[in-house]
DNA sequence: GTAATGTTATTCGCTAGCGAAATATTCGTC
DNA sequence: GACGAATATTTCGCTAGCGAATAACATTAC
């Protein structure tokens, strides 16, 4: 059978190796296929997002803010939160974002310290643009499985997410 | 069946969806689980590095040093290339990795535009305790799967590695 | 042999983002 | 009900990295 990338990473791997404890093949493959696949995602919604004339943070922002179950809106805080960004990193978003008119801030109604964000109509506008494009790209790839075939994959990928969001909680304490 | 994160968000998704076309829920789904893991993956690498005292940036390129097939020697521009990294970010790195003694630079032997970049015996070191740390957390995650899950999974992902790895061959035409 | 073109690495000006300190507001407690 | 602790955001100084321009060398064509 062909072999991708990750095959021939592995027999590299394996010939030049200077490893004590080796390695694991398979999920030394399986990583590695991991990130080229994660990898291809983020290159190809950064195209789409480039082609609607957003900058990639920018899009990540508006994302952020939309997926959330209020949608289009948040505070600053909780979007750091979500996008495993600094709180001044975030500040920095908004502040250009905000010039841009694809969000406002604005005081926070009960807590005062707060400010809230909120989409513009624009904003929308062009992230669902953006959206558009970037479901089509991964639709692509994904269609080279069959649906039971992506099925089977999800059902892998969940074990494992599974334990990570479990690990991740046991971190937290 | 317990619910993961990407569930949860198809789950939003669909309730409070605004997209004129929608996007399959599996593939959204898969998407968001690749994403999740890739992630995780990072994180993890990231405390492993921070462990033994490297940067982020100076692990990857220490790594990418060494997995080439002329293991702990390369051309800055290799480098570049295989971290998708700009050359002038490259030679920064260089400069302060150099300084710290992991690596080294020497004109080139044949062509003297080029540079030769070498890992030293302290960098090979270094790396290689990170790498340890590194598998450990890999495999924790791994081991969810049985060992006939995870070939069936590097199957699947395969195939859509495969599928990329074309794609990108034919865009540089 | 020399001019024109290509290739490789580095320098320079600029942007995004981080962590720590500063600022503004709220909550808890005596 | 005032004062200290807690919380939310922004400001500030700094670092990594990008793209464009530059420098140094090599290759090709004549």
């Amino acid at each position: 059978m062909t072999k991708d990338e990750a095959d021939l990473h592995v027999e590299r791997w394996r010939d030049h190796w200077v490893l004590e404890e080796g390695i694991d093949d398979d999920i030394e493959a399986m990583t590695v296929r991991i990130g080229t696949i994660s990898k291809w995602f983020k290159a190809t919604t950064k195209d789409a997002v480039a082609q609607v004339g957003l900058e990639d943070f920018e899009y990540e922002t508006l994302h952020s803010l939309m997926i959330r179950d209020t949608p289009g809106l948040a505070s600053p805080g909780e979007l750091a939160q979500s996008m495993g960004v600094s709180n001044a990193g975030v500040t920095g978003r908004l502040e250009s974002m905000e010039k841009k008119g694809w969000l406002k801030r604005k005081p926070g109604a009960g807590d005062r310290r707060r400010v809230e964000v909120e989409a513009t109509r624009e904003g929308l506008r062009i992230w669902r643009e953006a959206m558009a494009l970037r479901g089509s790209a991964e639709t692509d790839v994904a269609s080279v499985l069959t649906p039971s075939e992506l099925a089977a994959l999800n059902k892998l990928l969940k074990k494992m997410t599974l334990a990570i969001e479990q690990e991740k909680a046991a971190e937290e304490r």
